[in-house]
DNA sequence: CTAGCGTCA
DNA sequence: CTGGTGACGCTAG
C-alpha cells in the first residue's frame, strides 16, 4: 500500500513537472531528454529536479514490474545468468515486445503522449506457437524479461568489460534481429528509441534486417480506411475478449502481461487475414521492411541552421508590423488585422467597399451570411483600395511565419536539428505521411519580402525566404535528392496500355509537362516557364481524376464550357485512358474494393452508395486509388532496396533525411556522391521490373537526381549511364 | 480531381 | 474556458 501511495504522490508530482518543462506551446516539442547531451557539464533548465522526480517513478514503476515473480529483471541478472538468458531468447519460439514509459504506460495503452521518455522493453518469450487458452495466463515454459532501456552516459559507465549497457545492448540485438517470430505493436517506435537510446554503441544497419510484425500495420492494410487509434480498438475489433478496467501496481502489471498476451493472438489474427485476402506477400515483402527504414530514417537528425531561422522569424515579424501600420494608415484607424470581424467592420461599415462592386458578387460567411473577408473577397476587392492588398499579404507573411519558421523553430527546442515523424498507416492509399514538421509540406518556392531599411544608402531590400533553405547537410556531406519523374502518369500509361501516353514516354524523352504546355499555350517548348508546367501538370491529373468542369474551369482560368471542350478532347486523345477510368468503376462496383499494382487493397464502401455525390466520390476515390497506390508502391520498394544496399555494405554510408512522396531526400559524404548517385538511380529505374511481384511496366522509369549544400539549392547531377561496379 | 498536415476562427 | 470542426493554406501526384 505505501508503496503505491508514493507512486500516486510522485506521478502527481512529475505530471506537473512535465507542465513546467512546457516552455513553448507545442506539445511535441522535445524537452531536453537527448541522452547525448545530459553529460556533466549540461546541467540545463531545471533539468535535475524532473531528472531525480521520474526516477523515481520510473523506480517505482520498475519496482512493481520485477517484484511480480513471473518478470525477470535482466539488468539484476550475474554474467552467467545473461547468458543464459541469451541462449533462452534464441531458443525461444516467439518474442513479443512492447516498450514501457516512465510514465507507467506501455504501447499498449490508449493515448500515448507524444514524446513520452522511454523506461525499459519488457519481452514476453514463448517456447510453443498455441495461443495460451486459459485467457491470459503465461504457458508453462513461457517467461517474461524486463529489458532497462535508459541510458548511462559514458562517462558514468563501468570500466569494467564487458560493461553491463553492451551486455543489455546484445540482448536487444537478440531480440530484434532474432530469426524467431517477434511481435511488437508500434515496432517502429520501439526501433526508434532502441535507436535513440543507444546511438553511439548501435548502429543502424545492424537492425536493418530486422523483421518484426507489427498489428497496427497489418490491420491497416486490411482496411486502411479504419482510424483504428489504438491497441484497444484493433482488440475490441478483431477479438472477443473480457472487458478490462484502468488499475495501478501489482494489478497494472498482470494487466501488460495480459496484453503481451492478447497481442500475440491479435497478431495471429490478424496474420491469417492478409493471408485469405490475398496481403501477406505485401505486408512481408515490403510493409515490413519498411519498420526500420523509418526507423532509422526518423532516428537521424537533420542539421537546421537555426540562427538564420531566427533571423527571418525576426524578419517576417517586423515586416508583419509594417504592414499592420500601413493597414491602419489605408483604414484610418487602429484595429486588429487579425480579427475578421473587425476587418469586416472597417471593409464593409467604415468604407462601404462592397457598395463599389455591385456587379460581382461577393462572398459570404457560411454561418451567418455576413460579408465575408477570405482571400476570394479581398482578392475581388484589391483594385478598389489598398487595405485588401495589405491583409493579404499580411496573412500570406503570417502563415509562413507561423507554420514554417516557428514552427520548425518549435521542434527543435535547446537542439540544432530536427527529426520529424513518419507514418506508415496514416494514408489510405499507402503513402506516407510526416509530422512535426510536415517535411513533405515545406513552401517549394522561396517567398520575397520588401524590407525597408532606415539607413542611408538603399531605401528598400529585397530579402528571399526559403525554408527549405534552412536545412543542412552535415559538414563534409552533401544533400542528395533522386526523383521519379511523372510517376503516377507513367503508371497511368502502363495501367490503361495507352498507346498515345505510351508514346510520350517511350520516345525521346521529351518532358511531358513541358511538352502538353507548350501544345496548348502555343509557346515552344524552350519558352514553358516552371510556372506554365506546373499548371500544365495540375490540368493532367485534375483531368485524369475526373475533375468536374466548374473545378476544371477555375484551374484552367477559362470559361466552364471551354473546360468542358477541354475535357473531351484530351480524353478522346487518349482514349485507353477513359477506357481505364470506366474499366476500374466497373470493377469497384462489381468487387467493392480495388487494388493496387503490387495488391493493395482500398475497401469502397460508398461506391454502391444511393447518394449520387457520396457514389461519384468513391469512384474517384477508386480511380485515385489504383494509380496513387501504384505509385506509393514503387517509392516503397526504392526505399527499402536502397536501404538494402546500403546497409549491408561496409563502404556506403547515405543515410535517408526525408521522402517526399516520388522523391527520396538522401544525406551522403561529399567523396561518395557520384557513385551513390549512380547507385540510385540504377536502383529506382530497375524497378520497371519487379520479377517476384509480377511487375513489369510497359514504360520506363525515368529518375533525376540532382545535389546541394542546403535543401534550397539543388541543381541537377548529370550521371554517366554505367552501372556501379559491385 | 485524390492524397496528407498545420493554423485559425 | 476549452476543445472540436471546417475552411484554407502548403505539399505530392
Amino acid at each position: 500500500m505505501k508503496a503505491e501511495e508514493h507512486c500516486n504522490e510522485s506521478a502527481e508530482k512529475t505530471s506537473k513537472q512535465t507542465a513546467f518543462c512546457k516552455p513553448c506551446k507545442r506539445q511535441w516539442a522535445k524537452c531536453g531528454t537527448d541522452p547525448a547531451k545530459n553529460g556533466p557539464k549540461s546541467f540545463h533548465g531545471g533539468a535535475n529536479t524532473s531528472e531525480a522526480l521520474t526516477q523515481s517513478q520510473d523506480g517505482c514503476l520498475t519496482a512493481s514490474l520485477t517484484s511480480e515473480p513471473r518478470v525477470k529483471d535482466f539488468g539484476q541478472l550475474n554474467p552467467d545468468e545473461k547468458m543464459k538468458m541469451l541462449e533462452t531468447t534464441r531458443q525461444a519460439k516467439v518474442l513479443v515486445l512492447t516498450m514501457v514509459y516512465r510514465d507507467g504506460t506501455t504501447q499498449l495503452d490508449p493515448e500515448q503522449k507524444l514524446t513520452l521518455p522511454v523506461c525499459g522493453l519488457l519481452v514476453l518469450m514463448k517456447s510453443d506457437l498455441s495461443c495460451g487458452t486459459p485467457e491470459d495466463s503465461l504457458g508453462p515454459n513461457d517467461s517474461l524479461v524486463y529489458l532497462k532501456l535508459e541510458h548511462t552516459p559514458a562517462w558514468a559507465q563501468q570500466q569494467t568489460h564487458p560493461s553491463p549497457e553492451l551486455f543489455t545492448r546484445d540482448m536487444l540485438l537478440q531480440v530484434l534481429t532474432g530469426s524467431q517470430l517477434v511481435v511488437c505493436y508500434k515496432a517502429k517506435d520501439l526501433l526508434r528509441s532502441v535507436l535513440q537510446v543507444y546511438r553511439r554503441e548501435l548502429n543502424w544497419k545492424r537492425v536493418a534486417g530486422c523483421h518484426i510484425q507489427d498489428p497496427q500495420v497489418s490491420a491497416w492494410l486490411l482496411d486502411p480506411t479504419d482510424p483504428s487509434s489504438c491497441f484497444q480498438d484493433l482488440l475490441n475489433k478483431h477479438c472477443r475478449r473480457p472487458h478490462t478496467t484502468p488499475a495501478l501496481g501489482a494489478q497494472k502489471v498482470s494487466q501488460i502481461i495480459s496484453g503481451l498476451c492478447w497481442l500475440y493472438r491479435l497478431n495471429m489474427k490478424l496474420c491469417s487475414q492478409l493471408q485469405s485476402q490475398g496481403l501477406w506477400k505485401l505486408y512481408s515483402d515490403m510493409e515490413l521492411n519498411m519498420i526500420p527504414v523509418l526507423a532509422a530514417m526518423e532516428s537521424h537528425r537533420i542539421h537546421v541552421d537555426k540562427e538564420a531561422l531566427k533571423k527571418t522569424s525576426d524578419l517576417l515579424g517586423t515586416k508583419m508590423k509594417q504592414l499592420e501600420k500601413e493597414a491602419h494608415q489605408a483604414a484610418g484607424q487602429i484595429f486588429l488585422v487579425t480579427s475578421s470581424t473587425q476587418l469586416r467592420t472597417v471593409l464593409f461599415e467604415k468604407l462601404r467597399l462592397h457598395e463599389r462592386c455591385e456587379n460581382k458578387k461577393l462572398p459570404k460567411t457560411i454561418n451567418k451570411q455576413q460579408q465575408s473577408t477570405s482571400e476570394a473577397a479581398l482578392l475581388l476587392l484589391q483594385d478598389l483600395h489598398p487595405l485588401p492588398k495589405i491583409i493579404l499579404e499580411y496573412r500570406q507573411v503570417h502563415k509562413i511565419k507561423s507554420t514554417f519558421v516557428d514552427g520548425i523553430l518549435s521542434c527543435m527546442m535547446c537542439k540544432n536539428y530536427i527529426s520529424s515523424t513518419w507514418h506508415q498507416t496514416s494514408a489510405v492509399t499507402g503513402r506516407i505521411s510526416a509530422k512535426h514538421p510536415n517535411f513533405q509540406a515545406l513552401p517549394r518556392q522561396p517567398l520575397q519580402i520588401t524590407k525597408k531599411q532606415y539607413v542611408q544608402g538603399k531605401e528598400e531590400e529585397v530579402v528571399t525566404v526559403h525554408p527549405r533553405a534552412m536545412f543542412i547537410p552535415h559538414e563534409g556531406w552533401t544533400f542528395l535528392a533522386a526523383d521519379f519523374c511523372q510517376v503516377e502518369l507513367r503508371l497511368l500509361a502502363h495501367l490503361s496500355s495507352d498507346p498515345e501516353l505510351l508514346r510520350i514516354f517511350t520516345s525521346p524523352q521529351a518532358d511531358v509537362f513541358t511538352m502538353l504546355a507548350s501544345q496548348w499555350k502555343g509557346v515552344r517548348e524552350d519558352e514553358v516557364t516552371s510556372e506554365d508546367r506546373e499548371h500544365a501538370k495540375r490540368i493532367v491529373y485534375s483531368v485524369v481524376y475526373g475533375a468536374g468542369r466548374e473545378r476544371l474551369s477555375g484551374i484552367l482560368g477559362v470559361s466552364t464550357e471551354q473546360a468542358r471542350l477541354f475535357q473531351d478532347s484530351f480524353l478522346q486523345t487518349y482514349r485507353d485512358v477513359q477506357a481505364f477510368i470506366q474499366r476500374t468503376i466497373q470493377q469497384s462496383h462489381k468487387q467493392g474494393y480495388v487494388l493496387s499494382i503490387m495488391g493493395r487493397r482500398r475497401n469502397l464502401p460508398n461506391i454502391n452508395s444511393p447518394d449520387w455525390s457520396i457514389r461519384m466520390q468513391a469512384e474517384r476515390q477508386a480511380v485515385n486509388f489504383v494509380v496513387q497506390g501504384s505509385a506509393a508502391d514503387l517509392c516503397k520498394m526504392a526505399m527499402i532496396r536502397i536501404f538494402n544496399l546500403v546497409s549491408s555494405s561496409s563502404s556506403l554510408s547515405a543515410r535517408l533525411i526525408a521522402q517526399l512522396h516520388d522523391e527520396l531526400l538522401y544525406e551522403v559524404e561529399d567523396s561518395h556522391l557520384e557513385q551513390f548517385a549512380a547507385l540510385v538511380k540504377s536502383t529506382m529505374e530497375s524497378l520497371q521490373r519487379i520479377d517476384h511481384l509480377g511487375v513489369h511496366l510497359k514504360v520506363p522509369l525515368k529518375v533525376a537526381v540532382s545535389s546541394g549544400k542546403s535543401w534550397g539549392s539543388m541543381s541537377e547531377l548529370n550521371i554517366p549511364l554505367t552501372f556501379p561496379s559491385p
